[in-house]
RNA sequence: CGGGGUGUAGCUUAGCCUGGUAGAGCGCCUGGUUUGGGACCAGGAGGUCGCAGGUUCGAAUCCUGUCGCCCCGACCA
């Protein structure tokens, strides 16, 4: 048991001028962390026992479904990212951390850099292990702080530069194997987002930077989350706006046949989709075709869409680059002709189309059939142009952005969009990283193949901020009973009382017993501010004991998700507290 | 990186437009009265007004720069 006047919550009236959202406000009024700086916080004494809890219930789940915990070192030598798949693209959100101390040395590659996550490490260190087949499938999990340079830190705890995380790894001889570990890890994240008393649904998403196949993100719903779901509740499908795609182009739709010659047309002026638009073009968007030049790995390409459409950029990832971006204005026109506004990929009007990386055009065009482009040249445009007869494509995908309403690609029935928080990540990464790094087993004919990866996080300190923002009212926290600081709070409304203080040890020694951990508030506040906090830090179960209640005979349980007040008679208060807590131990 | 906002005591902030000794509430310290939902009275400590320049007789206030923090965006040609 801990007595609060001994202890350290420094809870908080007010909120601090910087925090917007619940969950960060909470953090701070209920003392569970302090900022050091952007994205850096210190976790106070409470704040610290539920990153605890909930790294040991993650760590339970983890070794149930047969991962390994090790610890790997938090600064990574450069060479190990710079001989791996993707160093030009996570470079940047890393922070680098060189041997030079004096400041004097010329800007240069880093010798170190601070670990944004860990492949880079865990398949050197497999591949100089395990070499047979006979020591595969492994998983190999640590929780332990992660480093990134967020462009943006925000909301506390929610996306910090330091952070606590779970990652994990598994290795497999064969991609069925490594489908079996990757249904484990999604199995172990189901049960632990449930024993921490979370809803966190699992949807489909994109694969980014990380590469790999496929991918489900565990998303914890809130309005202040991150993130767009596209999901329909009746046939199951979620997914990530950033993957989410929709029924909107029939796996049977017949192309369109050409409407006319080509005509090209004086636009003067007109750039944008909506100028088309207007009068006296009056050329409706989803009639149009937009052409988006980008940069990938240093070559332009081009993205077609419907002019009604948005580009959904993290699809590009699809394509295969390492790095992509808009490109330049001056980027553009030397390879297309013309400036951006009166761009088009209708063939032979690209004025420099060998230079191009592909043009790569999303299926919902074949809808449009017959539409509006520019004829790169500024200030015209080219009509009747034709999907199949004029454009020049290299290959159809989905780039797209999905809308709320369109049809669920399961069932065809509207889908709707939720944000949420998401608070895990599991990725079947395939040979990717393997092949880079040599991480070959040989297998029982002495042949030697690539082992087939998964990866898998779960961000343990934005979880716990997700638990506040799912489990909060206008008076503090409600922690779930499993990641919760302390589970009984007694407060002692008269400390200065012998029998009173006698009482709460006597109580807290019989929750203790029933295995829950005591707090005591033995502070010597007027009961108001007692109460208040204890709202505020949100123990699950309090215990009050007053000297109205003593000369009455009784004491007071009050669970803190609940409104009403139980009285308990002083003669029957230990066998009461230690059931009631054995009864919440069971259902958490 | 672009845009917007903001920086005054440990916290929340007023004052800035219109330059003239820096104010309040919470918290903290002392004493007293209180004691079942953030008490009251009296007294007290605590601020080079983010930092650096400039304008001025005089700058928290006006100007320039810079740094931190917060919010929005970072793609639509």
């Amino acid at each position: 048991m801990k007595f609060w006047s001994q202890y350290f919550i420094p809870t908080l009236k007010e909120s601090p001028a910087d925090a917007e959202i619940a969950s960060h406000k909470l953090l701070i009024r209920a003392g569970l962390v302090r900022k050091l700086g952007g994205g850096l916080y210190t976790y106070m004494p409470l704040g610290l026992r539920v990153m605890q809890k909930v790294t040991q219930i993650c760590r339970e789940e983890m070794e149930r479904a047969g991962g390994i915990e090790l610890q790997m070192p938090h600064l990574h030598p450069a060479e190990n990212w710079q001989q791996g798949p993707r160093w030009a693209a996570a470079r940047e959100i890393m922070f680098r951390a060189d041997s030079a101390g004096d400041g004097k040395r010329a800007p240069r590659e880093p010798e170190y850099v601070l670990g944004p996550t860990h492949e880079e490490v865990i398949t050197p260190l497999v591949k100089a292990e395990i070499t047979s087949y006979r020591d595969l499938p492994k998983n190999f999990f640590q929780i332990a702080t992660k480093f990134r340079n967020e462009i943006r830190p925000r909301f506390g705890l929610m996306r910090a530069r330091e952070f606590i995380m779970m990652d994990a790894y598994s290795f497999d001889a064969t991609d069925d194997g490594a489908i079996k570990s990757y249904h484990a890890m999604k199995a172990a994240y189901e049960a632990f987002f449930r024993r921490l008393g979370v809803t966190a649904i699992a949807v489909e998403a994109d694969t980014g930077v990380m590469g790999g196949s496929f991918s489900h993100e565990f998303m914890v719903p809130a309005e202040i989350g991150d993130d767009d779901v596209i999901y329909n509740e009746e046939s199951g499908y979620a997914a990530n706006r950033e993957k989410a795609t929709s029924a909107l182009v029939p796996a049977d739709l017949k192309d369109a046949a050409p409407a006319g010659a080509l005509e090209e047309f004086a636009t003067p002026g007109v750039v944008t989709i909506a100028a088309l638009e207007a009068a006296p073009f009056s050329v409706r968007g989803d009639q149009q075709f937009k052409t988006l030049v980008y940069m990938g790995d240093g070559k332009p390409f081009l993205v077609i869409l419907r002019g009604s459409d948005e580009l959904e950029e993290a699809k590009l990832g699809s394509l295969g680059f390492t790095v992509f971006r808009p490109a330049t204005a001056e980027e553009i026109e030397p390879v297309m002709g013309a400036k951006p506004g009166s761009l088009g990929t209708v063939k032979g009007s690209i004025k420099n189309q060998s230079a191009l990386a592909g043009i790569f055009a999303d299926h919902a065009i074949r809808l449009v059939g017959n539409g509006v482009t520019g004829a790169n040249k500024d200030g015209f445009h080219l009509r009747n142009v034709n999907v199949v007869r004029d454009l020049a494509v290299t290959s159809f995908g989905d780039f797209r952005r999905v809308r709320p309403g369109e049809p669920d690609p399961k069932s065809g029935q509207p889908l709707k969009v939720r944000r949420g928080i998401e608070v895990g990540h599991i990725f079947k990464l395939g040979t990717k990283y393997s092949e880079v790094f040599g991480a070959t087993y040989t297998d029982d004919q002495k042949q030697n193949h690539p082992m087939v990866m998964g990866c898998y996080g779960i961000g343990i300190s934005r979880t716990v901020q997700a638990v506040i923002e799912q489990g909060h009212d206008a008076d503090g926290i409600i922690w779930p009973w499993a990641v919760a600081p302390f589970q009984v709070l007694i407060c002692v409304l008269d400390p200065q009382l012998p029998e009173a203080m006698d009482l709460a040890r006597k109580l807290a020694a019989a929750a203790e017993g029933a295995g829950a951990e005591v707090l005591i508030d033995d502070r010597a506040e007027r009961p108001g501010v007692k109460f208040k906090d204890a709202d505020l830090i949100g123990i699950p179960l309090r215990l009050t004991i007053g000297g109205k209640g003593l000369k009455e005979g009784i004491i007071e349980l009050k669970w803190r998700a609940r409104k009403d007040v139980v009285k308990v008679a002083l003669a029957e208060a230990d066998a009461a507290v230690a059931a009631a807590v054995r009864e919440a131990g069971a259902k958490a």
